[in-house]
DNA sequence: TGACTCACG
DNA sequence: ACGTACGTGAGTCAG
């Protein structure tokens, strides 16, 4: 029989600090927990063991049978995150039928050596689990160690043992007598580190031959003179450092078989946890949880049945004036759909009572509504009436989840879904529940005060980006199709030219084969690497341009294989039988409440070099009509003077100043006169930096000056700007107590990172306390003016219409004689969309192509 | 599937 | 001592 022992608190710290933090609504944190799980699966799925033993130090020992003052002494107490962490982990453990050993007064480490003492010596196979160097002691031939690192997890065994120290696994012990361990208060030898340590052992096997025969031994006179002066402490260590196999613990292997008696209540428990993909991993996703009340014999059943008569339906959701609905599209664009009356679930696939119920003015309670607003254009009616969405609701509350699914939501209200015996029906059991569903999260909406948010901007936007994916752009497939001849050819002779030049034929495309040519065969210095080997990225290479002529070729070739395959080809691919381009708009997407474009991407067509946007002379209006595209100017800074109230900032723009000119003249301190196109790339740099959360390094970097030259300019930027750094101050404090930030708009984003451990992963909160306020306040302003465009473009009884908008950018297809109307209509909706501190302004133009509409 | 690279705001 | 600015999506390689 194969054993696993896991050493618990090995596997829950790195857990812990491996993942970032993840919470569920009781404010539970749970990041550990769910990490712990994951791992201890992929051991498992790894290793097969039929028993398993979860190895934990108690907390506060009595006593240790190790008798030294100053034992483990040094090391850190648990932080309360992590603490908080630990009963539920233990209960959940128990819950998924493992064993748990705890032992006064020994370790997890004595636990574990005692358990695979315990198999070697009923003839049984252990595999010990762990994090920690300090178990490799205990490898047999029996016994193995996989050792889970950041990096990879890693088998030991006797012989690997051997080939990575060159000793046998209990010369371990020895070694670290000599080279000591800081972290576990072992002192060693003062003075020899690992590698002398190392040696000594590898020749002489045992600390105590060393002292035996100290004077007879062939060593360096100074290494004799440390030993000689650190023999009790290495003596001491030895102790020390034997891991104790003989704990009083249950050594009966059988006794740790894995034994899950109560599936359901360890479903019920990870849901109460929200830890969705967990219950998944132990394959308990369709175990059903018993109702809170206990009364768990009562399972709930899905009850359905198609719609006889249509009348008489439509007159009693007319009479309610709710409809919770459930609906998908087939090709030729029929509705299939569901409604939920009365906890009955009524199923229909009639395409004029579907209609019907859209137009009925009735409150539609749904999801995925823009596909209804998109279904609704493409018939030529309006939807009526207010709608919910369920996952535009769910995303309002929560930005940052990846999955808006009804089961997932029910699992996080603690709401049964009724169970169906009809796999068709399966997706149609959530429905039964929607009235529960929706009244939880139309309360917490209300709860946030996001209710214009939900209700006046996502929910209108969801009908113009229907409207705009309806339309499409139209393209010039013909251009494309030359232009990515073009780039084909010249890709194949810099492809000849790179292999004659590097001397050897590879794939460019692969970065860990161009490291090697650049780097190995060239023997180019390499500066950075990645976590697989060489950085061969852009700005790598151009720091070796001198070098060598084939890394000039290679930054070409890059240029020109993306601009073909994500553009050319990529492009080609999507185009529709109308000739027009039909992206997708995801509204539940971003963190800060941007709309992302997918399917394809048109949200990062190439602009910044002039090959690159060419692409956009292919991106036109149809025939006899023409592109208007506008765009806000710094929108992005004047949010952010608005939001810091900085007098001084919000000044600059009222003068409808050069921005970044002014705040080079106030971070160099000079007249604005004598500003320097050098000194506005750096201040704009600056502003740039300072949006995103700033940090002196990385600024240095963007603009090529040293870290401390880089913290000047912000330290001087933050001195003339002091609005700007009492918001940043005081955004983060706020943010630490509140647990989330939010936009102008009272859309939200939480921060768990603030709350973690990890000194990365706080910065990292604090960064996003700063920035996604004034990024998220810019996404919600541009999306109230798409509302206002759509709305007076209606309004006006105009043709011309939404097509795409790109963050801070929107484009309209307009008759060429409703232009310069639209036009003006675009940047009056634009700049008028809020009222700010300062002044919101907006460049439109007009071209027959994207290319020469923007400005 | 994850890592790397690179396109955009 | 350690890694380094915010937010995205897509193509490619390699395990």
């Amino acid at each position: 029989m194969k054993l696993l022992v896991v050493d618990g608190n090995s596997i829950v710290n790195r857990a812990f600090y491996g993942i970032r933090p993840l919470s569920n609504k009781d404010g539970q944190l749970t990041h550990a927990i769910y990490g712990f799980l994951t791992m201890l699966n992929k051991i498992s799925r790894e290793e097969n063991p039929e028993a398993v033993a979860i190895a934990f130090d108690l907390k506060s020992p009595t006593f240790r049978h190790k008798a030294y003052s100053g034992y483990k002494a040094n090391r850190k107490g648990m932080p309360e995150e992590l603490a908080s962490q630990m009963p539920p982990l233990k209960e959940l453990l128990k819950l998924l039928g493992y064993k748990i050993v705890t032992c006064e007064g020994y370790e997890a480490d004595d636990i574990l050596g005692t358990l695979a003492s315990a198999c070697e010596q009923s003839g049984n196979i252990c595999v010990i689990a762990t994090g920690d160097r300090d178990s490799l002691q205990l490898v047999s031939d029996k016994t193995s160690v996989h050792l889970c690192t950041n990096r990879q997890d890693i088998l030991y065994t006797p012989e690997k043992i051997m080939e990575e120290y060159g000793v046998t696994p209990s010369e371990l012990i020895e070694i670290k007598a000599i080279q000591g361990d800081s972290s576990d208060n072992i002192p060693g030898v003062a003075g020899i580190g690992p590698k002398g340590a190392g040696d000594l052992i590898q020749k002489y096997h045992s600390v105590k031959y060393i002292y035996d025969n100290i004077d007879e031994l062939d060593i360096r006179e100074n290494v004799r003179n440390k030993l000689k002066s650190s023999r009790d402490n290495a003596m001491l260590s030895l102790m020390l450092g034997e891991i104790c196999r003989t704990a009083p613990v249950d050594t009966d292997v059988e006794s740790y078989r894995i034994n899950m008696t109560e599936p359901q209540k360890a479903a019920q428990y990870i849901r109460k946890l929200e830890m969705f993909k967990i219950l998944e991993m132990y394959g308990l996703d369709g175990v059903q949880t018993a109702p809170e009340t206990e009364t768990k014999a009562e399972i709930l059943r899905l009850e359905i049945s198609e719609i006889a008569d249509s009348k008489p339906f439509l007159e009693k959701i007319n009479s309610c004036g709710k409809a919770y609905l459930s609906f998908e599209f087939s090709d030729s664009q029929a509705p299939v759909f569901a409604v939920m009356l009365d906890g009955i679930v009524y199923t229909s696939g009639d395409e004029e009572l579907f209609d019907k119920l859209l137009k009925s003015g009735a409150q539609l309670f749904t999801r995925n509504i823009k596909s209804a607003f998109a279904y609704a254009d493409k018939k030529g009616f309006d939807i009526t009436g207010k709608i919910f969405d369920v996952e535009l609701a769910a995303y309002l509350l929560n930005p940052s989840s990846k999955d808006y699914s009804d089961e997932n939501l029910c699992g996080l209200y603690s709401i049964s879904v009724p169970a169906a015996d009809n796999e068709e029906y399966k997706k149609y059991c959530p429905l039964a529940v929607y009235d529960r569903l929706c009244e939880r999260l139309a309360a917490e909406i209300e709860a946030n005060g996001q209710e214009k948010l939900l209700y006046e901007i996502e929910i209108p936007l969801a009908n113009v980006l229907a409207k705009m994916e309806n339309l499409g752009f139209a393209v010039d497939r013909q251009g494309i199709e030359d232009y990515g001849n073009m780039l084909s050819e010249q890709i194949k002779t810099l492809e000849a030219s790179i292999y004659e030049s590097a001397g050897t034929e590879f794939n460019i495309n692969s970065p860990k084969q161009l490291g090697k040519v650049l780097f190995e065969d060239l023997g180019l210095p390499c500066k950075k690497k990645t976590k697989s080997g060489y950085s061969t990225n852009a700005e790598v290479l151009e720091g070796l341009r001198w070098e060598h002529p084939v890394v000039e070729m290679v930054l070409s070739y890059r240029t020109l294989a993306k601009l073909n395959s994500t553009y050319c080809e990529g492009l080609l691919k999507v185009i529709a039988g109308d000739g027009r381009i039909h992206s997708s708009f995801n509204q539940t997407e971003t963190r800060t409440g941007r709309i992302s474009s997918t399917e394809p991407n048109l949200q990062n067509i190439p602009v910044r070099t002039e090959l690159g946007r060419e692409m956009r002379r292919f991106f036109c209006a149809r025939e006899g009509w023409v592109l208007v595209d506008a765009d806000y100017s710094q929108i992005e800074l004047r949010v952010l003077a608005h939001i810091a109230h900085d007098k001084n900032m919000i000044e600059a723009f009222k003068n409808n100043d050069d921005i970044h000119a002014i705040t080079a003249s106030q971070v160099f301190n000079i007249p604005l006169e004598m500003v320097t196109p050098i000194m506005r790339s750096r201040a704009k740099a600056v502003n740039f930096g300072i949006v995103y959360g700033i940090g002196a390094f990385s600024l240095g970097k963007d603009i090529g000056v040293s870290t401390r030259e880089a913290s000047q300019y912000i330290k001087s930027y933050l001195g003339h700007y002091s609005g700007v750094d009492e918001y940043m101050n005081n955004i983060v404090e706020k943010a630490k107590l509140d647990g989330y930030v939010e936009t102008m708009f009272g859309r939200r984003r939480y921060l768990d990172e603030l709350r973690s451990g990890n000194r990365m992963m706080r910065a990292f909160g604090e960064r996003v306390a700063r920035n996604m306020p004034i990024q998220g306040t810019a996404a919600d302003i541009i999306k109230i003016a798409m509302i206002k465009v759509d709305e007076r473009l209606k309004k006006e009884n105009l043709r011309s219409r939404l097509i795409l908008q790109v963050h801070d950018e929107l484009i309209v297809e307009a008759p060429q004689d409703e232009s310069m109307y639209v036009a003006m209509l675009l940047q009056e909706e634009m700049e008028g969309a809020v009222t700010l501190d300062v002044p919101l302004t907006a460049d439109a133009a007009v071209g027959k192509t994207w290319y020469d509409a923007k400005g």
